[in-house]
DNA sequence: TACATTTGCTTAATCGTTTAAGCAAATATA
DNA sequence: TATATTTGCTTAAACGATTAAGCAAATGTA
């Protein structure tokens, strides 16, 4: 098949005998084009098979109609369940979204928004890497005018917009749940804290032993990137000490996962001996054996939430970007890794 | 901080004092720019913070650089994975993607394709929904003269490029691991035989049964959409079976693990009362108890050829997309799930 | 020296749309 | 009836780049 010449405004306008300007305005339904032609006009353009060019459209009007989002990794049920939001919502609106993965790496993170902002995208949604320190990156969307909207990862001081749960409550629950477990040493594998949710997390555990009489034992507070691996290797650590923790509240599920594995393969009892605690239910924490206890942190409406927060961006005229951090409650779930009535 | 006007090539020529032409093609490295003029330009551009506009360039040139990526979901291993490797060749080259999800729907997965021909992308890489059964939607993709090339589920008799496994083979492998650990009675919970892949995997499992004189029982073979929902399912069908089977070959990992909780509820033995074998070597498959034996799809080695297949495409100035199927052999993953000698 | 070629740029058209400005005819208003 | 407004279109410029064509100056060749 040979590559045809795709069929434009203008072959329409000549199947009409009028001009190329009142076709397209007959399409995007301007009130000064008569009903009639606004009907001949569509009926053409079904007829030729009229696919409008949207890189015309985009460059004379200034809008791409397309939305950046940037994720540390699709590949998890928290960002792709957010994802999959954003677009049911923005989808409707008339835009398209372009998603970029960081794997976790700053450099990769700058590559992907240079990218999205040279597609001239009309808004960004990120979430941050892992190593991502500093947010000076993130500058050159906000001096390119452009609505910058930040999830979970991303809380700042910035004059942006974030969408996030609130950690440091969570953090408090997750503890005072396993007080009431009857847990003791209770041992803290937590994200870096120059990132602020895992600092948030950190404090609310501190806080939350404060309140309930327990002693703070730097030993059992460890900071890691939370990877499998890194789960693994700091259980181990924790294993090592003399005075072992009765129980363990780890700031991501992956890494909970990794604990598991080494207590399981040291026929540690959970959560008997040691109970254990994940972040961020993801679907694997009910599926393994022990079930591992978790923090749902509302994907679907942090995803929500982020799309309608850039599309009210959109509406209004002026550029003020007002500080608008909209945190939701977690919700902690229960699950056989930390249940000992059960 | 005021919306900017961005800088434009026009910018750059009027503080060099010569014309835009000349600035766009000192840019691209033309060779009857003198090195001089080059490098002045390359100053004032970095020093104007010049960002090219991509809209413009894509129209005139009639190229977006864009890739279009269709998958079922990004919340699998596999899927991400695959997409990953497109994008790291692609990067290198120029092109970006734009990743869009089915979500296994038919409907939602065409309204991808129009979206993807509307942003002027230059190729499509695809994997197909469940649901999909006729490719004719992806005719409009051909019809537009832009490479097409299918992965995984997509193998297909049109003329387009083709990029998977040897599901056939890899049953083979499977139902022969299985009657290596002395399996006589061996299930299939198999995909929709409408999907060449699981119609594949199905006539592997039923030759294999014939090569080991196995007697083929239809009561054993089963059809489903290999959520893990369904997964538990078929496998509660199976289990009330009078004459049970001693092992189970599930076409999809999630399934797999649907299949294993099931099991596991009801406190049978795997794999010694049934073995278990899933497909798609997720990475849960590792983790839960027991691990689950798996294929191993080679997700990196299929997205870095599907972009090399669509490069090559574009180097080629004829269209002449000639059937061009890349079948790679698949792993097989021995877990305990289906190792009796452990 | 005379002519051909190469170098280094400029001019102007172009990609397919949108949109500001304008204009004639139809309709409303005084 | 005379003027103002509205309706329904056209014309032409613009968005920001690329590129074919052209041209003068510099360089090469005979």
């Amino acid at each position: 098949m040979a590559k045809k010449r795709k069929t434009t405004i203008k072959d329409i306008a000549n199947v009409l005998n009028i001009s190329p300007a009142a076709v397209s305005k007959a399409l995007n339904n301007d009130s000064r084009i008569s009903d009639k032609t606004k009907k001949a006009v569509k009926q053409v353009a079904i007829n030729l098979n009229y696919q409008p060019n949207h890189l015309a459209s985009a460059l004379r009007s200034g809008k791409s109609n397309l939305v950046g989002v940037v994720v540390p990794r699709t590949n998890s049920n928290f960002f792709s369940s957010v994802i999959q939001n954003i677009e049911e919502v923005l989808n409707k609106e008339g835009y398209n979204i372009i998603i970029t993965q960081s794997n976790e790496s700053y450099e990769k993170e700058c590559r992907n928004i240079d990218t999205l902002l040279f597609t001239q995208v009309d808004g960004i949604i990120a979430s941050m890497a892992n190593e991502t320190i500093n947010l000076e990156y993130y500058e050159k969307v906000k001096a390119k005018g452009i609505p910058l909207i930040l999830f979970d990862r991303g809380e700042n001081d910035l004059n942006v917009d974030y969408i996030g749960i609130d950690d440091y409550t969570s953090s408090h629950t997750i503890v005072e749940h396993l007080v009431s477990q009857g847990c003791k040493r209770i041992a803290h594998i937590g994200g870096f804290k120059h990132t602020r949710i895992f600092n948030n997390r950190i404090r609310g555990y501190i806080d939350a032993l404060k309140k309930h009489n327990l002693p703070l034992d730097e030993e059992l507070l460890i900071e890691c990137d939370l990877s499998k691996e890194d789960g693994s290797k700091k259980m181990e650590q924790l294993l090592a000490l003399e005075n072992r923790p009765d129980a363990v509240y780890v700031a991501g599920d992956y890494a909970a996962l990794g604990a598991l594995q080494v207590l399981n393969g040291r026929n540690i009892k959970i959560p008997q001996e040691i109970a254990l605690v994940g972040f961020g239910n993801e679907p694997f924490t009910a599926m393994v054996t022990p079930s591992i206890t978790s923090v749902e942190q509302h994907s679907a409406e942090i995803g929500k939430r982020a799309a309608l927060t850039f599309l009210e961006h959109t509406k209004k005229e002026t550029i003020t970007q007002t500080l608008n951090k909209q945190i939701l409650d977690a919700k902690l779930i229960i699950r056989d890794s930390s249940d000992k009535n059960n």
